[in-house]
Formats: structure tokens, sequence, C-alpha cells
DNA sequence: AGATATTCCTGGAGGC
DNA sequence: TGCCTCCAGGAATATC
């Protein structure tokens, strides 16, 4: 479930293989994923060198030297693979470099996305240009001011791409433990110090991700050549019914849709 | 406008 | 073993 830090190690991954790097073929394979692809996708990219690569939220960003760049969103189950030997059913989408590198968007759900988008409006597009910010900028007074008012529970806003961009269920969870706060609390009641342990919180699980994420990127090119996710000992996502390290038991419930789990013992 | 429900899709888990 | 149902998730869209 690629969330900002699977993202951001993905893109780092990419960035070794395809950074300075010139695109010597594209095949699209299946495009109908969440929007069709880009029909001239394989001709704007064939040719062209690889020039930066960034990520916004959980989009990642490609760059090339014609103006162009490629904004690809992993949805829930899509992964770059690198190397692959032989191509599996769910490869969408297939870049070779000029120096042989292969790699493939693979996405059995199709929720994903790719785009081509002129670089220059690429944080004005659509998607991107709706993002809050990113959770590394913003300050407690500024997300406090953002909550104001707000009735919904904050598990469902840290989830709102529009406010904090670049958290899913996994962290958002994970960070309303670690700040000790109970996710069906109403959004625009947290005082200004529990929004400040917030933001705290949730920097320091990302961080975290992206470490342990990056440590498990060194040995990316395993037999099966995929990017590795970061997967954590999670203090409660997926823990219900185990014990907490405060002594409580993670308990789950539903909110809007979606499972959260947390600690009613010490979040409150 | 804000909150909530529904939709897309496939693989894996669990029930019988 | 095999078949069935259900569930996971992000973001767009619909509905209240």
């Amino acid at each position: 479930m690629p969330e900002l830090p699977e993202v951001e190690t993905t893109v780092r991954g990419l960035e070794r293989v395809l950074l300075g790097k010139h695109i010597a073929r594209v095949e699209m394979r299946r495009g109908d994923l969440r929007r069709a692809f880009p029909p001239d996708l394989g001709q704007r990219l064939t040719g062209a060198k690889v020039t930066g690569m960034g990520r916004r939220g959980k989009y990642g960003l490609i760059e090339t030297d014609r103006g162009d760049t490629l904004v690809f969103h992993l949805g829930m189950s899509g992964k770059w693979r690198v190397d692959p030997g032989e191509l599996h059913p769910h490869d969408h989408l297939l870049i070779e470099t000029g120096d042989g590198r292969r790699l493939t968007l693979n996405d059995p759900r199709r929720f994903g996305s790719v785009d081509l988008v002129a670089t220059e409006e690429v944080d004005s597009w659509g998607p991107i240009g709706k993002l809050g910010t990113e959770p590394t900028e913003i300050g407690s007074g500024m997300l406090h001011e953002l909550l104001r008012g707000r009735t919904a529970p904050i598990k469902a806003l840290l989830l709102d791409q529009r406010i904090v961009a670049g958290l899913g269920n996994i962290y958002a969870c994970e960070a309303l433990h670690r700040a000790h706060i109970d996710p069906r609390r109403a959004a625009g009641r947290l005082s200004r110090e529990r929004v400040a342990r917030l933001v705290e919180a949730i920097r320091e699980v990302i961080a975290e991700a992206i470490e342990a994420g990056g440590s498990t990127l060194r040995d990316y090119a395993r037999p099966d050549g995929e990017l590795g996710y970061f997967s954590a000992r999670f203090s409660v996502y997926d823990r219900e019914g185990q014990p907490c390290a405060c002594g409580g038991r993670v308990r789950r419930i539903v909110q809007g849709g979606r499972s959260t789990f947390y600690c009613p013992r010490c979040q409150h």
C-alpha cells in the first residue's frame, strides 16, 4: 500500500537507474488504469533524457529534457520492477534505457495512473494542484488553522490529501497512536498543543519509514528484482486484539468505510 | 459547503 | 480440494 514513504523510496530507487539516462524504448502493454495512458506517451518519451526525479504527495515525477514530466501514482497495488526477468501479466508499462536497463510499472488492481504533464505546469496540474502541504513542511499553527471548525474525525481529515499530502491509512493510524490522539476526536476540537504533537508524530513516522525503506532499497536488486517496500513493525496498524506498548489492547473500528486501528488506553 | 457513501479492480484470506 | 464471499486500499464522483 504505497503511501508517501513508499513513493519516496520508489523514486530514489528509480533515480539510480534513470537519472541522466536516455529512454530508448517505451512499450504500453495495457493502458486502462485509473485513466488511460496518454496515447502519445511512447513518442514523447522515446529518445528523451531524464533530467530530474521528484515526488509530490503520493505522486512520483520523472522529468525529461523535452519539457515533459511523467507523473505516476501507484494506487494501492502499483510498483516499479527494476530489470524484471520476464514480463508479468500486470506489467502495464515498460521503459528501456539507453544503457539497457528495463523498468516496468506493475499494478494488478489498476488503481494507479500515468500522465504526461508539461514540467512547468506540474505544480498546478489537476490532481497535484489540489494537494495540501507536504508533511515535512507543515507547521502546527498552519495545521491547527486548517482543522479549525471541522467536525469530521481527525483520522478522516488526515486521509484528505487536500490538507496534508501523502498520508494513507497506515501512517494516519500510526501517527495518531504516536501522538496519543483518539482517531474519533473531532479535528477542530484538538488543542494547539495536541496538533503540535500530531505534526511531530507525522514527521517522525514518515521519516522512520523512509529510512527503513531506504535500507530495504540497498538490496533492491534482489532475485525478484522488485523495489523493496517498507514492512515495519507497526504499533497499531493491522494489530487488532494485540497488546499495545502501554499495556492496552489494539482495537479496530470503521471510519468512513476504512479500518482504523488504535489503542483506547493511550489514545484520547 | 461539509460529511458520508459509492465506485473502480484483483488477489488473498477465510468459511464451509 | 474447491468454490464462494468478503475485504483491502486511493481518489474521483455522487448524494445527503
